[in-house]
DNA sequence: CTGTGTGAACCCATTCACAGCC
DNA sequence: GGCTGTGAATGGGTTCACACAG
């Protein structure tokens, strides 16, 4: 089955959701309604429900949500279904961060390989995972490893990327501000956390 | 002058703009066309015309835009052209890396104060600013801060935003994966890094 | 001839209203 | 009565095409 019609925008909202249902399920409650979730969310239930529409029906009139039915069912559409292998490069404070991030287990996500170009930052071991010479990075092929998570200085995130590519990284999260293009079968996305709070202040009254 | 009308995805916009222009006014070029900077950022010429012209007429048909006065224009318009003083609450490891992230004094900010409530960090320094107790954060007034990122565990998320508003910060950035309501004077942006990554694999082809 | 600025067309997403089901 | 699911309406953003300026 493909999902080919889901909206972008529903897909960005769809981790939200997920993150809605595993937090609330500690509840132990069976089903949970588009105004709960949406309550709890901070976002409207009519938009819950039109976007949980694109993939069928998974609720009871009158009840709501089977919490875990949901909850799979996003993770399956989100390809979260089965676990990722990612690759970390760059351990400076941000990759650090990164590393020691709680929020990814909960996706399934496993960062289960670490460079650095620093030569003292190199064989040390950070939880369970063993800081690799970046120069080795190209050896990463045959690792079962299909994510990478870009935390160098803006000059060599490119050259990074490319690497990535090239030992068959299918997807890249980038956290350096700047522009990366790749082959158009790699997904790339952007973080740069300084443009969210520099568009902060033009909410803020004038004082 | 105010520029109510200008679109919230052109807001968003703005900062990476701004961005490509202060890179970019490394070159030494006086002025720069939209499809110059439309080919630096990965985006469209038309789109960044389109939002240009929601704020007047800045470009030189046939020549471009002054990079000089379109980036004061838009630092104007983003409330950038005054400085920022922020607050961080919560020094682990993602607070660590925003207090080391080169990329917020580009736009203006400056993180003047530091909070944590960990005793062994309490009085420590970290490149100009002491760790300060978080029980003393109710005593921020008056000092001059407008902006907070709060970088705590989920737990304790709202109950420090509660105490910045208290303290009459105007803008929260929060990093914890949390829906946190306060009064509608104050703009909350919520980021959890782990989001984007969890959409990433819905990309990513099925291998 | 190059590049801006913008009305209009198009496209997509959000919102609404309500039929249908438990 | 409560809640889902969805066509229809609305609203907004993107794309286009082109008039106009240097």
């Amino acid at each position: 089955m493909r999902y080919h019609k889901i909206p972008d925008e529903t897909v960005r909202r769809l981790p939200l959701y997920l993150r809605g249902l595993l937090f609330s399920s500690q509840d132990l409650q069976e089903n949970i309604s588009s105004r709960k979730l949406a309550e709890v969310l901070g976002v409207n239930p009519w938009q819950i429900r039109k976007d949980f529409s694109y993939f069928g029906g998974f609720g009871t009139p009158g009840v709501g949500y089977n919490v875990e039915k949901l909850t799979k069912q996003i993770k399956k559409i989100l390809k979260l279904d089965i676990g990722h292998r990612a690759t970390l490069v760059g351990v400076g404070n941000l990759g650090a961060a990164i590393l020691a991030y709680p929020g990814f287990k909960i996706y399934g996500f496993d960062i289960a390989a670490v460079f650095d170009n620093n030569s003292k930052k190199i064989g040390q071991k950070i939880g369970d995972v063993t800081i690799e010479d970046v120069a080795k990075l190209p050896m990463l092929k045959g690792r079962q490893i299909d994510l990478g998570i870009i935390a160098v200085p803006r000059g060599s995130a490119q050259e990074i990327a490319n690497i990535l590519v090239d030992v068959g990284i299918k997807g890249i999260l980038n956290f350096s501000p700047c522009r990366i293009d790749v082959s158009k079968k790699v997904k790339v996305i952007t973080i740069d956390i300084a443009m969210d709070l520099a568009r902060l202040p033009y909410y803020m009254p004038s004082s």
